[in-house]
DNA sequence: TTCGATGCTTGATCCCGATCAAAGGTTTCT
DNA sequence: AGAAACCTTTGATCGGGATCAAGCATCGAA
């Protein structure tokens, strides 16, 4: 299991790290129209509101998150949202503390859910990559559910790894690399751990050569099949995070 | 928070017991002419296939879950489909071992994922409902996961009991009481606990009065407002299970 | 009725991750 | 630059739930 071998393995293709917002080529012209595009400084708080006033955003760059904090309880970050992705209210539970937060630079776009709804019903095509789009978001979702109640601390950070790696990383000669685009605060909040846990799994990970920090909030994943053979979902988390 | 008070507010009106499949009156005429029904008996595997011969199941009674069985790791049930739930595998992650099952006595119907797109297309109505259902379940999806990663395990299983309760529930003299569709092994799973635990929590909760168990299989809830705030999250619960 | 299989309960013990505390390190603001 | 606030690391200790094991109840089959 702690296969040390350092078979550097390319493991995305090149064209990851210059992808484009959305990941295969459709026309969003029609969105970008009738959207606001709105750009996000790190921590900035975005409004999530209900029905009525409902706001549908569309993920251009960068990394978000939905968080609750309920009184007396430790934050949580419930999903993260990627370049295309698809944010509204209604797809979220109406938890205690419930707020909509960048958790890097980014840009999305914003308009009115009735707009939104009615541009996606207007051809085939686009309301068949919204639902595609959020099937696929449900199935993180699940996914994170499973990640959280079945595997240990080690392999919960494991399976975030694979994750950025395979959405964020560059290969190069010391292997796969990326910015991180969450705090350790939010890594332990996403992985239901606390910091102090965390600390040390991270050190655990740099010990065993899974991982390395070169400059601050810059990761390098030296050993990429280590890594997938740390975590019991690396398949499923490739099927779902990997280059479509 | 013990509030051990005896006020038997009846929580959920009269129509949830014979409540029908499809909570609002909805046109699923179309949907019902091109459908296989099934009849699942307890612990009967539905097919889950991929695209090209992906079904879609539509509940219209009794209660399905989607398990995965990591080998080595304990089962998981990921998630609860009641009456009027989507069932399509695009939904739900590709993790080991994943299946299908009724949790008790069933019935679906079931059509080809192709023939669901195209029908559901067809009228604005029908695929605003769809929609709203296909939210309705994401949000639930998290909601589970928040409840997994952030919750005693106490506190996991009032929270089951509040949304069985609010499903499945009916006023009576002792309390609200309803069937308990799942195994105990069942509910450990869906809560992340082993069976042991549950057991002792079990226990907990029938001396302090919150659960009774009339007859094999039969639970009745004798105090729902102590019960609702035995766990956070009661009021989203409310909001995703109670009447609509 | 007896047998076996399965599932539920309860006790004893263990371990992973939480919590508490203290000491650096970083960022931000003035 | 200096100070304050926040974040990270690491050690020591604690506790909730897992694990192991034994006893008991339930159920179906022959």
């Amino acid at each position: 299991m702690d296969t040390l071998d350092n078979t550097l393995r390319p493991p995305v293709s090149q064209h990851l790290s210059q992808r484009p917002a959305q990941r295969s080529g459709e026309p969003d012209v029609a969105l970008r129209e009738h959207a606001t595009p709105v750009r996000a400084r790190r921590r900035q708080r975005l409004a999530l509101d209900h029905a009525p006033t409902e706001s549908v955003y569309v993920v251009r760059s960068g990394l978000l998150g939905v968080e609750a904090a309920a009184p007396g309880k430790p934050r949580q970050l419930l999903e993260l949202y990627y370049p295309g992705d698809i944010i509204r209210r209604s797809l979220v539970p109406d938890l205690p503390g419930l707020t909509l937060t960048a958790l890097n630079v980014t840009e999305v776009w914003r308009l009115p859910a009735r707009s939104f709804d009615t541009l996606i019903a207007s051809t085939p095509e686009q309301m068949a990559q919204a639902q595609r789009r959020l099937s696929e978001q449900h199935a993180r979702s699940t996914l994170h559910a499973s990640i959280i109640g079945a595997l240990s601390g080690d392999e919960r950070f494991a399976s975030l790894l694979v994750e950025l790696g395979l959405r964020l990383g560059t290969p190069g000669v010391a292997g796969l690399s990326f910015d991180v685009p969450l705090s350790r605060t939010d890594i332990a909040d996403y992985l239901a751990l606390n910091p102090d846990t965390l600390s040390r799994i991270t050190s655990r990970f740099k010990a065993r050569g899974l991982l390395q920090h070169a400059r601050t909030g810059h990761t390098v994943l030296p050993q990429w099949d280590a890594l997938l053979a740390a975590t019991p979902v690396s398949a499923t988390l490739t099927a779902l995070h990997g280059p479509h």
